[in-house]
Order: structure tokens, then C-alpha cells, then sequence
DNA sequence: TTAATTATAATACGGCCCGTCTCGTATGCC
DNA sequence: GGCATACGAGACGGGCCGTATTATAATTAA
């Protein structure tokens, strides 16, 4: 396996990162004055004072553009947890942290129109599952198997089963509208509506 | 409160219920062949031999018409459940019963292709509420409440809760679709992981 | 220095669908 | 028959799509 330190460099005029950069502001600037609706290819590339094809170069869709701003934002992202010894209060940390997250407008906002996306485009499905989904299962992943490694938590645990839970129904409240968005409390009524299910014998 | 047997006729020509078969029979038959994203009021119009006025008369939107349809199929209906004296093996039926519905490959599209819109369109996010996630509430607030009279569920339960981890759960694994949808075995896991978190002390 | 290669901003283009409007006609009430 | 509204059909301007073109800029290889 080749290791070069210098990057091989390919021929022509390099991508300008100005540009990148500049389009994946305009994308979020944009998100936070428009319904995502009415954010076009068009007004990201007047906005940005780019050219049209210097996005549809670069981006498969808005959609990936808009995953790609987030995923690179800071806003978006969650500092590593440091596991305790006791896997329920780490557990509970970690929903209150991520609900914290999620409680921003711009991200719930973000998630809401990337979910819409993702519905309506299998490819872009995946890249959104790999982007987001994932690192969170891995989160609850980890957590879970430090408690059953503390025997704290039952060793036959379905930690898919757990996962899809505790993020389904931050995402229920998101999507569907209708009552608060999740906030600390929610995180310890999930928690122990679960413990006793979780807990070894 | 007027409680007249025929309803109050409006003057000129009523709307006729064929046109409205029609446009219905249409967009569930588009749906069947085509990606919600290429399904155009004017190619529904053109598949119903329907004027555009006569759907844009009746309908907000293609969402609306779409939500109409389903909500009126019976491809889409539950039939009413009847209590038994175990609280739990009624949560788990009616789970079943719903995973039965949802895993059918056109609500699944169609659940998908709607909860994207309602993203997308608040307007329209209130009224998928009211006319798809209100009843599932209902039925798991209606089997809980029965569960607390029998003395089997904890009085203070927080039902709210449980209906969105419940819902959330199955709603994850379709909008995330990267595992199966959610079958009898899930039902189960989801119901036994609940159950001591639910059961009176 | 020059040639080759690729990126960039700007803009033009055909195409599709939107939502509205306008026909002439049909279908119900009074 | 008069009135009001719905109907099918289609014309219309407008917006955005995604592609193509152009002239220029930036970088590498010879």
C-alpha cells in the first residue's frame, strides 16, 4: 500500500475549496431564512455567487450538499462520551446529550427535510443512514455492551431492538409534530421504562 | 344544533363522485408503478381523463389526494380489536396486527412518500397526524388504560411514552430501511422489553 | 515557456411541471 | 327557463431543472 505523504496530485486546475465552502454556507444560510422547499440549486449558486455547474459538478443533489454542510458543521456534531462505571446513567447521558443536539431549530429542521429526502431517494437513503443513523446505534452499541461487560445489563440484550427504540421515538416526536421535541425527562422516562427489561438477573 | 335528514343541498352542479373515484383510482394506480417524485398532478389528471381544474378544485395538494386515497382503501384499515383480560398479549396483537398492515409493500411507499410531505409541508403534517398516528395512539392509550384497570400496568404509567417508543421503533426501521421491516418477532422483543418497565408492582 | 488538463463564473437553452385562467358544455336546483 | 356550479380540455406565463457553451484561470508535465 502506497503511503506518499504528498497527496497525488491530479492534473488541471485543483477544486477551489473558496468555492466549496462558499456554497456550503450559502446551503445553511439559506436553511435558516427558507422553508427547504423553496431552497433551489439555482438560489444556493446566486447566493454563494458561483456558478450553477460548479455545484452540479460537485453535489449528486441539494440533499447530499445540505447532509455534507451539516455532517462538516460543528452545530451538529456530539464530543465523545467517557463511559462510567454504571451503563443506565451512561446511557441516560448520552439521550441527553443527543436530544440536546437534536433540541437546536436548525438541527431539527435539518433532520426533518434530510428524512423527507431520504424518503423519496433510495440512494440518498443510504448516504443519510451511514451520515447519521449509524454513529448513533454505534453509541447505544457501545454502551450497552460495556454494561452487559459490567453485568449490569442482561447478556442476551437485542441492542438493535434498544437502538431502534430510543432513536424511533426521538424521531416519532420530531416527524410527527404534535408535542414537545425530546428533552431531558424524556431521556430518563425512556431510560426507565427500559431498565427493568435491560437489567441482569 | 339542525339535525336535517337530507343534507343542504348547494346550488349548481354537484360534484360528481366518478371524477372523484377516478382521480383516486389514478394516483393509487400511479403509485403502484412509479416514484412518489415522478407522480405529477397532470400525468394524474391524464391517467383519470380528468380535467387538472377538477383535482386542483378538490385537493390542496398531491399529498392530500394521496392521504385521501389511503385513509379510504381498505388496504389501510385495521379492524377494531376486542380486549382480552392480558394487557400484554393485546399490546403484542396489536402490534402484530399493525406490522401486518405496514409491512404490505404499497402502505410502506405510501407511509414513506406521505411522512416526507409532511416534513416538507406543515399545513399537511397536522392533518397526517390527525388522520394516521392519532388512531395508533388511541389504540395503544385504549389497551394501557385497560391494562391499569386490570391491575396488570402500573397506574402512572406514562402512556404518551410508551405510544412514541412503540411507534417510533417500527417508524425507524422504515424510514431508515436498512434492516426488515418489523414483523411478529419484533413485536414480541418490543413487548418484552416494556414489560417490566410497565408491569403494576 | 508551452502544452495539456481541469475548474470556474456566467449565461443560454430546451424541457417539464406548476398553478391559473378560459373555453364550451353538463347537471343539478329554483 | 334561469341560475349556479362542476366538468373536460387545453392555453398560458413562470420557475426551476439539468446540460451545454464560452472565455478565463490555475495547476502539472514536458
Amino acid at each position: 500500500m502506497e503511503q506518499d505523504v504528498r497527496a497525488k496530485r491530479a492534473p488541471g486546475r485543483p477544486r477551489s475549496d473558496v468555492t466549496r465552502q462558499g456554497v456550503l454556507d450559502a446551503a445553511v444560510d439559506l436553511m435558516s431564512t427558507h422553508a427547504y422547499r423553496d431552497i433551489t440549486i439555482e438560489g444556493i449558486a446566486a447566493t454563494a455567487r458561483v456558478g450553477k455547474q460548479s455545484i452540479y459538478r460537485w453535489w449528486p443533489s441539494k440533499a447530499d450538499l445540505l447532509l455534507e454542510a451539516y455532517t462538516e458543521r460543528p452545530l451538529y456534531k456530539m464530543p465523545p462520551q467517557i463511559l462510567s462505571g454504571d451503563a443506565f446513567s451512561d446511557l441516560e447521558d448520552d439521550l441527553v446529550r443527543y436530544f440536546t443536539v437534536l433540541r437546536q431549530e436548525m438541527v431539527s429542521k435539518g433532520v426533518r427535510s434530510l428524512v423527507a429526502e431520504a424518503q423519496l431517494d433510495e440512494a440518498f437513503r443510504a448516504k443519510f443512514y451511514e451520515a447519521v443513523w449509524r454513529k448513533r446505534c454505534e453509541a447505544v452499541h457501545r454502551i450497552l455492551h460495556h454494561g452487559v461487560a459490567l453485568r449490569q445489563i442482561r447478556a442476551d440484550v437485542d441492542v438493535e431492538a434498544v437502538a431502534h427504540l430510543i432513536h424511533g421515538a426521538s424521531l416519532y416526536r420530531l416527524l410527527s409534530g404534535t408535542s414537545r421535541p425530546f428533552d431531558e425527562d424524556d431521556a430518563r422516562t425512556v431510560v426507565s421504562l427500559l431498565r427493568d427489561g435491560l437489567k441482569a438477573r
